[in-house]
DNA sequence: GTGGTTGCAAAGACTTTGCATTGTT
DNA sequence: AACAATGCAAAGTCTTTGCAACCAC
């Protein structure tokens, strides 16, 4: 999968468009503004903050409109949800590789990776299951350098099984 | 695969007593029920599924137990919670050795597999990127080899809003 | 103009919580 | 008898939906 160029021009916002236009579905100013929000937003952005995000520069948002927009969005493959922690869905812009995450336990700071042979052995074991491998969802926990450092540092604050 | 280990005193609720008597909680016919039925259900039971199956041998069970009994399940490490498709959660009994799940896409149906070595090349991402591992999420996603038949023998049944 | 779109509020799905009553220890 | 546990219903979260007003096309 080649890589798509990060700049402002890269050609998703169009792709949106069209995808609308293909639908037979009309181009709005909040689609518009929800998405461009979306595509220069941090990643992991939840639908509240996303919410909040727009209605500063668009006051004529409502909550429906974004979920509704996000869900064009991944539809037409330019952005994905997640779970992290049960609750709200995180969505994030589809541009680059696939990567996965490593969530920190602690101070839920979130991690971006990418390992080519867990995907290969995932695939591996699809196949030998007799499925057709078609995406994984798959999110790492652990406890984050400096969140380490903490803890060792005030070893009073320990939380064990005991 | 061997039910030898799934014989109704495999200390299991035993465990569970002993917990509660550590925490200085009540045995309540509820939670022997919630439990007992619990051990010896299928996998990935639902909350729902659960409460239907206590209330057919003790009525006098309300929703909001079985929600806290598996909160204590879960707490001592009796059972584990996971959420497939974002929705409601489902709890399995975590006696046995770790596995994940790949899940069709199509049916549904969910299959269980053990794959060490994609557990250690996450380990060795997480060391890599500074973490302490400490578990993870992971659901592979495909299409059963059923499902890949019938798509093939059926190629025009395809599901239409109505 | 027509028919999709929007914001709002109401409804849904799932889970948690408040409280008077019930049941364990 | 003390006090945790229960069931019920109400409240909470996050998300979807119904609908009249709106706005692209």
């Amino acid at each position: 999968m080649p890589r798509a160029a990060q700049n402002p021009a890269d050609g998703r916002f169009e792709i949106f468009k069209d995808h609308l236009r293909r639908q037979g579905l009309k181009s709005t100013s909040q689609r518009d503004d929800i998405a461009q929000v979306f595509f220069g937003s941090k990643r992991h952005i939840s639908v509240d903050e996303l919410y909040r995000a727009v209605k500063k520069i668009n006051p004529r948002i409502g909550y429906a409109t974004v979920y509704r927009t996000m869900k064009l969005l991944t539809e037409c493959g330019l952005a994905t949800e997640s779970h992290f922690r049960d609750g709200e869905a995180r969505y994030e812009s589809a541009d680059e590789s696939h990567h996965d995450h490593l969530i920190c336990e602690e101070c839920g700071r979130i991690v971006e990776f990418e390992e080519e042979r867990i995907e290969e052995l995932q695939a591996a074991v699809a196949r030998r299951l007799g499925f057709l491998f078609t995406g994984h969802k798959m999110e790492l926990y652990g406890v984050c350098a400096d969140c380490q450092r903490k803890s060792s540092e005030a070893p009073a604050a320990r939380k064990e099984k005991s």
